[in-house]
DNA sequence: ATAGGGTTAG
């Protein structure tokens, strides 16, 4: 039971009693070292004063007055407070130490050392007082630790939790652990609310990502009269740009301008990135020009902004320009090449990074994680790994979701679980990354199991586990139990059918040749049927070569998107299957009148962890001459197997012998070549390529993986295929 | 109590 009663505190009878020599002694010392030296020699003369008000005092103003970038200043304090936590238990530490010492950990960023000394003071007797709790329950929220309750219920008996400082910190301590609600709570019953209240309470809501929410709040605040300062404004603005709300940004914006013309570089960064954030970069061009001298921040958003819009080089010529980088906008340009598609510049970027002199951290490194998955080869994957390891990310939970995704896409499920099962956390973010991986690989049925264990552990499925197991359904041809995951979905979960599960529900009937029930199912569905349900609608009729339908599929789709290249592909495909060559040259006339050009085929593989680019008919790579030379020698051998090429898959206007040659030079078979010639015999070839794969192609790898004796794993834009013995491991689904 | 970078799906 808790003891409210304050117990005498000895350490100020020692202070009371007059100094000694000692003491003064003490006071002489001016760095950590030097006191280290002081307290050593007094031991020598059986003084040990390491456990007096004075000495405990002395250290830690040297400890904080020691620079803070130094790595020293850590060590001070980390000496510091071994002192405290050696202390013996009667000590009875005062309050205002304790406060200290929690105030000199947070500073340093050292909250779980905050917390343990705050449990040890605990031990010792300490009743915390009004600055004690704000200084423990900031600690517990940056940790995650739940002593935030106890801190709550501690407050309630020390008769703290009135105290607007208290409430501020529950507040903050609430919101960062997750539960908003209570955070609101706490916020909604304070008597009276300072700006700082309100500014933890958005803060809160940011955390969370409730961006709308904070919006609101703000909006709360501004009609209950309440002015905000530059702070506030600051914190809303990102709010705002997080909740791409450009109209209220315009509209905080207007009110500044009005309020107060004199906007410091804080607000002018942060509305820098309002405007970058909603894509709208002439605006945030013209403020970031009106900037002078630009700040870092500032740039970073710049660079950001051009980023997620594709335009990478005028956000890689920011970059450059900058003059000073910082981790923060080095990540900023490392995802910006990740999302961009650009997985080698990313890793690039990285690596001069760190030339530079910069650890990464972790959101850094799921960037890297994320572009070395979209590279999709695997021994950069190992190494990344090795990399995530030694470096202390190994338990990091985002880390290893992304580890998991990375080694799936990769083409290593056997990675992929090993980080799995060992992962001391998992979120439903883990778990989905899991399901979605076996999915990929074409193992429907342990992605059902996956997510039958994931109930019973009690993890809330999202709505996208539910498009991994719905794809992976799709992908194993599992057409009951696709039905029964898609009724699931709303029945049990709550979770609304979006696009994406219609697309994989067509994609599930259509494989199956359930053609009209998945037109049905188009026309149904409670959403406006977008480009990527007749997209799958029409990739399955392909399939199934299936005119009429895809016919239809082909002509919704183009009228929602007229330059949409994979919808005249797949429809010349159709027209090809089926011998209607006239069709096929039609649909050819349309695509160059409307200049739609097809994406250009690009595969690539990794040989000594060098990454091998091939691009569709490319003679570009050193080795042209040896690659095409032993491609004729595996069409040779293949057409002794009786193939030949399947000329429905070339989509240019050529004669028939020129089709049979394009359709060779498909990049993923110049790919092959170059990976017989190079690699070891009973070696995997591992190849990546940024389209589908064609039919040709597929049914090219089937016969050399069994005339060469060679495991193939081919990852397409949709999934895998591993090729085994004159088979494929995606049993024709895809 | 303040501005810039983040994992699954698409």
């Amino acid at each position: 039971m808790e003891t409210v009663t304050p117990r005498p505190l000895p350490s100020a009878a020692v202070t009371s009693s007059p100094p000694s020599f000692a003491h003064l002694l003490l006071l002489t010392a001016t760095s950590v070292p030097h006191l280290k030296q002081l307290h050593a020699h007094l031991l020598r003369s059986a003084l040990d004063l390491s456990l007096t008000a004075p000495f405990l005092s002395k250290l830690l103003s040297l400890s904080l007055s020691s620079p803070s970038s130094s790595s020293s200043s850590s060590s001070s304090l980390d000496y510091a407070l071994s002192v405290f936590l050696h202390s013996p238990d009667h000590l009875h530490p005062h309050p205002r130490l304790a406060n200290r010492v929690l105030r000199a950990a947070l500073r340093a960023a050292e909250p779980r050392r905050a917390l343990r000394a705050y449990a040890r003071f605990r031990r010792a007797g300490l009743v915390p007082d009004r600055f004690t709790l704000p200084a423990v329950l900031r600690a517990a929220a940056r940790t995650g630790d739940d002593a935030a309750r106890e801190a709550h219920g501690l407050a309630a008996r020390l008769g703290l939790d009135s105290d607007p400082f208290v409430q501020t910190a529950l507040v903050g301590a609430h919101a960062a652990l997750g539960r908003v609600a209570d955070a609101r709570g706490v916020f909604d019953r304070m008597p009276q609310r300072d700006l700082v209240a309100w500014g933890v309470m958005l803060d809160g809501y940011c955390q969370s990502g409730r961006y709308s929410e904070a919006l609101l709040l703000f909006v709360e605040m501004r009609s209950s009269g309440i002015v905000p300062d530059q702070v506030i404004l600051a914190t809303v603005l990102s709010a705002c740009g997080r909740a791409k709300n450009l109209m209220f940004g315009k509209s905080l914006h207007c009110y500044i301008l009005q309020s107060d013309p004199s906007i410091d570089t804080h607000l002018q960064s942060a509305l820098i990135t309002v405007y970058s954030n909603c894509g709208s970069m002439e605006i945030a061009q013209k403020l970031f020009d009106g900037m002078c001298p630009k700040n870092l921040v500032a740039s970073t958003a710049m660079v950001f902004g051009y980023a997620k819009l594709g335009q990478i080089e005028i956000a890689r010529s920011i970059f450059d320009q900058m003059p000073n980088k910082d981790l923060v906008s080095w990540s900023a340009m490392i995802s910006g090449y990740a999302e961009s598609d650009r997985p080698s510049e990313a890793l690039k970027l990285f690596n001069m990074m760190q030339e530079s002199g910069l650890k990464p951290d972790e959101i850094t490194m799921l960037s890297v994680v994320s572009a070395c998955a979209n590279l999709g080869a695997l021994d950069q994957a190992k190494w990344i790994h090795i990399y995530v390891n030694k470096n202390g990310f190994r338990t990091v939970l985002s880390v290893g979701n992304a580890l998991i995704d990375m080694f799936s896409k990769c083409g290593s499920l056997a990675h992929a679980q090993k980080i799995f099962n060992e992962m001391p956390r998992r979120n439903v973010i883990t778990w989905t990354s899991m399901i979605t991986g076996l999915a990929m690989h074409g193992d429907g049925r342990s992605a059902l199991a996956l997510f039958d264990r994931m109930k019973v552990e009690g993890v809330e499925p999202n709505s996208v586990t539910f498009t991994g197991l719905l794809y992976a359904c799709s992908h194993a041809g599992l057409v009951e139990e696709g039905r029964l995951v898609f009724r699931s979905m709303a029945q049990e979960h709550n979770i609304e059918p979006k696009y994406e599960h219609f697309g994989c529900m067509v994609d599930l009937l259509g494989r199956a040749r359930l053609l009209e029930e998945a037109l049905q199912l188009i026309e149904s569905m409670p959403l406006r049927p977008n480009v990527v349900v007749w997209g799958s609608l029409l990739g399955a009729c392909r399939v199934h070569g299936e005119v009429e339908i895809g016919e239809l599929a082909a002509k919704r789709l183009l009228e929602l998107d007229p330059r949409h290249d994979g919808a005249y592909v797949l429809l010349s495909n159709l027209y090809a299957k089926a011998g209607r060559w006239d069709d096929v040259r039609e649909v050819r006339k349309q695509m160059k009148s409307r200049g739609v050009l097809k994406e250009k085929g690009c595969s690539w593989m990794e040989l000594n962890g060098k990454v091998h680019e091939f691009l569709m008919g490319d003679v570009s790579h050193p080795r042209n001459d040896e690659i095409y030379l032993k491609l004729n020698e595996v069409v040779e051998e293949l057409g002794k197997m009786g193939y030949s090429p399947n000329v429905g898959s070339a989509l240019v206007d050529l004669e028939e012998e020129e089709k049979r040659g394009a359709v060779l030079m498909h990049s993923e078979k110049l790919a092959l070549s170059f990976g017989l010639i190079n690699s070891a015999r009973g070696s995997v070839i591992r190849i990546a390529k940024n389209l589908r794969v064609c039919e040709d192609c597929h049914s090219f790898m089937k016969s050399a993986s069994k005339i060469y004796e060679r495991e193939i794993v081919l990852r397409d834009r949709s999934r895998f295929h591993r090729f085994k013995d004159g088979a494929c491991s995606c049993g024709e689904f895809w």
